[in-house]
RNA sequence: GCGCCAAUAGCUCAGUUGGAUAGAGCAACUGCCUUCUAAGCAGUAGGUCAGGGGUUCGAAUCCCUUUUGGCGCGCCA
């Protein structure tokens, strides 16, 4: 909410509050403890610009009917000095109340004055937070998930920044391991068949022609070189050419996609320096860990179990679940991916980050309760990472379904996407939708440059605001301060639907912080889109009445910001002309 | 089998600390530009909120259950 929403809201419930305690000091109510109850905007306007259900909620306190109840409570309610002008009982007992004019012009007043910075708030008290996303495989190229997961995990830090935190942006660069291995192998094969086609591709290779484009550009620089050296010498030679070409056209890629990380940190830092074994270690001294078959295990499930059972399940839910233990260290030596990424998290809380955001897909959610749990048992706060899982997404293009398939090397990468289908386009239309939700990207409508791309329905909103602007300007006419008296004169419904909706921005803007939801955000922006040009049609801005046309001009700037803060947050380009 | 996510208009989807008559867009039909951008607006039509049970003043929303779909249960990541 704006301030001044914000303060009519809290204020209220302290009005009402005193008001049902003082009818219960009077003897008026039963005495008992205060409800709790709701303040809201009701639906429909005609029931007020605030509603609560006080009288409802009290029902049961106050043994008697709720109508009677909320007759009680207004009598004890002193509105002086207040926003509010007037109240009525409805419906099966809520008390609705009625904003004067005044309320309007204050957040049309606030809007001006605080301008690109107005939507932000304190809400996060400055807190330092990582979220981390994509964190793409450098092994092979950046699919459509990864698309969903950048759009997704960028505005989120956007809107995190927006309501006070200090969010940070990283990806996470598996540029170590197993699929490392395999990325080498895979190429080996590639580069050995450009001279010799039977040489035999491993079975669980990378099937992806860019492993053999990377095998054919090695050659064009190098020629066969290589094919005279040991395999391992080979393969190393090939990786650290492949790899930072590859970790390379991510950041390309993503830098197309207008998303700027704060860090990209390299999974092999945490096995250089040792922190992989050390976290290792750590789990072995508290004793949360065994040797079996040449591996050292971690005792998931007793970690797991404790947590669970604390949460309140039961043992008999837990015994279902057939919760496994899981391996740290490899019989060959060689640390798992659990074992990195528990490192990987230590090392986030350890730069000190108090909460941690992890953008995934929804297949990795069978690990979400082990990582949390190594965090407590390690001494950290499992419950201070949260992990967002994103479901996939399946694109549709001429109303087939395309699956996508790193391994056919068929699938429509993150890089055709983002050649055919606009940036603004494509990072608005991942935030239409839920992270929880499967999601049909439907290519054709997102290449669309026309009204039914939803990005364009905001855009032209914002463009069609300048044009006024400017055609005023032309005739001499410019945008001015109103007085509270003039800003008074906007009473039409589609003004006073509109400036509601303005007043709500930065409550938005923490309830999609709050919810981790960014998609609240451009539906929202949808929303006063939609509010614009409803009242464009029906109020006329030019017109022979100065004074009211001015208001208007302070109503048609008062959305102008709100929209442009919505699409510099989104890094959405907001043209002032289409 | 067990777990996680979902199911709302013909299609794509909104709709949460439970609230008043369940909403948009697309598709169909009807209107609104000699005055600020028609990439817009207004209207008509379209519903067993997957089925069933429960909780209560009140349920699309919370609980149980059935069905259907997606995903996961590895010395993969």
């Amino acid at each position: 909410m704006s301030k001044t929403n914000t303060n009519v809201t809290e204020n209220l419930r302290k009005q009402i509050e005193a008001a049902v305690s003082a009818a219960m000091e009077q003897g008026a109510l039963p005495e008992g403890e205060i409800p709790s109850f709701v303040i809201e905007e009701p639906a429909d306007r005609s029931h007020g610009d605030i509603a609560t259900n006080v009288a409802m909620a009290g029902a049961r306190v106050f043994r008697m009917a709720p109508v009677k109840a909320a007759q009680i409570i207004l009598d004890h309610l002193d509105l002086e000095n207040s926003f509010i002008e007037k109240c009525e009982i409805a419906g099966p007992g809520f008390i609705n109340f009625f904003l004067s004019k005044r309320y309007f012009a204050a957040v049309l007043r606030e809007i001006e004055n605080e301008g690109e910075r107005y939507g932000e708030s304190d809400y996060g008290q400055n807190k330092k937070v990582m979220v981390e996303f994509v964190s793409a495989n450098p092994t092979g190229p950046m699919h459509l998930g990864n698309a969903r997961g950048g759009a997704l995990g960028d505005c989120l830090a956007a809107v995190l920044d927006k309501a006070g935190y200090q969010a940070y942006r990283e990806f996470y660069v598996n540029d170590a391991g197993n699929q490392i291995e395999k990325f080498a192998a895979s190429l080996e094969a590639r580069y050995m068949q450009l001279f010799d086609e039977n040489f035999a591709f491993p079975e669980d290779g990378y099937q992806g022609a860019d492993i053999i484009e990377r095998a054919e550009q090695f050659k064009e620089e190098f020629g066969g070189s290589l094919t005279a050296v040991s395999s391992e010498e080979r393969r190393k030679a090939l990786v650290d050419f492949a790899l930072p070409r590859n970790i390379k056209r991510m950041q390309d890629d993503m830098a197309k996609y207008k998303i700027n990380f704060d860090n990209w940190f390299m999974e092999s830092t945490l096995h250089d320096s040792g922190a992989v074994k050390a976290v290792v270690d750590t789990l072995t001294e508290k004793g949360l860990t065994y040797e079996k078959d040449g591996a050292i295990w971690y005792k998931n499930k007793d970690i797991c179990t404790e947590i669970l059972l604390s949460q309140g399940k039961t043992q008999d839910y837990i015994d279902k679940l057939e919760l496994k233990d899981d391996v740290l260290i490899r019989s060959n030596g060689n640390p798992t991916y659990f074992a990195a990424d528990i490192a990987y998290h230590k090392n986030k809380f350890d730069r000190g980050f108090e909460q941690l955001i992890n953008v995934w897909g929804a297949d990795h959610h069978g690990h979400v309760m082990r990582l949390k749990g190594a965090m407590n048992a390690i001494g950290y706060d499992g419950d201070k990472l949260d992990i967002l899982l994103m479901q996939l997404v399946k694109l549709v293009r001429d109303g087939q379904i395309v699956t996508m398939s790193k391994r056919t090397g068929k699938a429509i990468q993150l890089r055709d996407l983002l050649d055919e289908v606009p940036v603004d386009s494509a990072r608005f239309i991942f935030n239409t939708r839920e992270a929880t939700t499967q999601m049909d990207f439907d290519l054709d409508l997102a290449i669309q440059q026309d009204s039914q791309n939803p990005v364009y329905y905001v855009q032209y909103a914002h463009a069609r605001i300048c044009s006024i602007l400017r055609n005023l300007e032309a005739e001499g006419i410019a945008a001015r301060s109103c007085t509270e008296e003039e800003l008074c004169l906007l009473g039409a419904p589609e003004e006073v639907e509109l400036i509601h909706l303005l007043s709500s921005f930065d409550s938005e803007i923490i309830s999609a912080a709050r919810d981790y939801d960014p998609t609240k955000i451009t539906k929202y922006v949808t929303n006063v889109a939609t509010c614009f040009h409803k009242f464009y049609n029906a109020c006329r801005v030019k017109c022979d009445d100065e004074k009211l046309m001015q208001a208007r001009l302070s109503l048609c700037t008062a959305t102008k910001t709100v929209i442009k803060n919505v699409l510099d947050m989104f890094s959405i380009t907001c043209p002032d002309r289409m």
